[in-house]
DNA sequence: AGCTCTTATGAATCATTGA
DNA sequence: GTCAATGATTCATAAGAGC
């Protein structure tokens, strides 16, 4: 029996980074501030100042990530005069300079991307996944991320109702639940570069950042379980909650006293035994197994 | 009647490009050879070398097109020494450097991509449409790429049988036949910036640069009939095959000579009625309407 | 429970107005 | 002039209501 640790901390991570040993994450994934928006939380960075204001906090990821992990850069650049901004794209060449590897970039298909027409644009319906590592040789567990193939098996299990999942699955040796994993066993396939997933239009007080899907598919591929995994702008904390669910230790760093705040709710209240608090740090502490 | 006419160029678009007057075409698009494949047929452009090569071509472009014209690039990076090559991004910043707008980024999503697996990477199943223009206001045809709406229409309709269909779309002005035509009105809707498109594995001989349905979706949405459609590395000459059939003049670059005579095989001899042939060219002009 | 249908809304973008 | 704020536009989802 292990506990697993979700530590929030509240302040600019370019701040909270110096609390941290070198070497201490397995991943780092988060969805900084785009540019421009949320100009009334986050300072308005705008986006010719954007890159100058992400290195420095770019180059302390690279000193608290493991040299074996990854970070997980969640981004999309804005239209700016009726052009795509070039923040991104300098970005990657920057951070290449202070010692990145630009390994991947993976698309996140926003299948409920927001509706809009304009005379000569249409919707946007997707962001980049930035992947970064330190090394050429990084932990990657791709059999984690395994999905199914094709339609058949996914209308298959689809029509599964979770009771049924649960009950088959726990007679073991039973035939229905041996059919079950067969499927799983057979249809099985290694996902591409492309992810489709819905933004959430659930939470209806903050702004959803991510789909908890998202942070769930990268944390299962890049961390096993007791892995350390960094959120530096945690927002309204899914990466640590998720994190947490899947048995990973997880601090999330956030600058809004809002989120702070928020996130103490989004983590289940059952899932910790301890709870400290400093001035600027909460630690939920959780046992697993 | 108005005449369509098709036409292939043998040699580097580099030279052939003096041979057109300034502000010609209404479109250009292209998947230039990607950096280090092709490499016996190309010259072998280095990753390195890519963006000098590539720069005074794009210069040209630049001439050819018409103000309010549209240039796609089809392009993606390779995996160099275990990390995206940066030449893509490299050459946005560059065309910028020389006058062109980097407008948009569609994403080809190709849905049935190659299958493999490799220890660090997964799949890679999307490429870059890239959009440069020269002015902010250009031509676009949005109408022409409209694609049925989601589930609401689709589930709308499939609740009234075909006999119900029938009876009352027949019975003009009643009621119930209004609100169908209503229905279908609100059946199409504007598309993303994401394509989902198969790649198409018919041609063994050569490799497939784009699927048809890839130069078809973009002039539809930025040319009208008897417009100028430019592919200066046509490759098979895919794109001047669906531009004909669009009814859009258009001409195809093409230094290597197996491409060029396969060329024309590809265009349907049917829809040519002259044929001439200069060192340098050939003209397949078709007649329209 | 299993459907059908309604409704709210989300890291958007552009044109217009006002300071 | 430039810059910031506001309204209009619009569709894939999920949650909720109703049967």
């Amino acid at each position: 029996m292990k506990e697993i640790k979700t530590a929030f901390y509240l302040g600019d991570c370019l701040e909270v980074f110096a609390n941290f040993e070198a070497d201490k994450f397995d991943l780092i994934i988060t969805s900084p501030p785009y540019a421009d928006s949320r100009s009334k939380t986050y300072g308005g960075i705008k986006p010719d100042e954007y890159v100058d204001w992400f290195l420095p906090r770019s180059k302390e990821m690279l000193r608290v990530l493991k040299p074996n992990g990854t970070f997980i850069l969640n981004i999309k650049e804005k239209v700016v005069a009726s052009e795509r901004h070039t923040y991104v794209i300098e970005l990657i060449l920057e951070m290449r300079k202070q010692g990145w590897l630009w390994t991947e970039e993976f698309i996140w298909h926003k299948k409920n991307c927001y509706p809009g027409k304009w005379p000569n644009r249409f919707r946007d319906a997707w962001e980049r996944c930035l992947q970064f590592n330190i090394n050429k040789k990084f932990k990657m567990y791709q059999e984690a991320v395994m999905i199914p193939m094709g339609n058949w098996a996914e209308k298959r299990l689809k029509k599964l109702s979770e009771t049924d999942k649960i009950r088959d699955t726990s007679r073991v040796g039973s035939g229905f639940g041996k059919n079950v994993s067969n499927w799983l066993d057979r249809k099985m396939a290694y996902p591409t570069n492309v992810l489709h997933l819905a933004t959430e239009t659930g939470n209806r007080k903050h702004s959803a950042v991510f789909p908890k899907a998202l942070p769930e598919w990268f944390i299962k591929l890049f961390t096993k379980e007791h892995d350390w995994v960094l959120d530096p702008f945690a927002g309204s904390g899914t990466t640590c909650q998720v994190a947490q669910n899947l048995a990973r230790n997880s601090i999330g760093i956030e600058m809004l006293p809002e989120n702070y705040e928020l996130t103490k709710k989004n983590i289940k209240p059952t899932q910790y035994l301890l709870f400290e608090e400093t001035q600027h740090e909460t630690h939920y502490v959780t046992r697993n197994n």
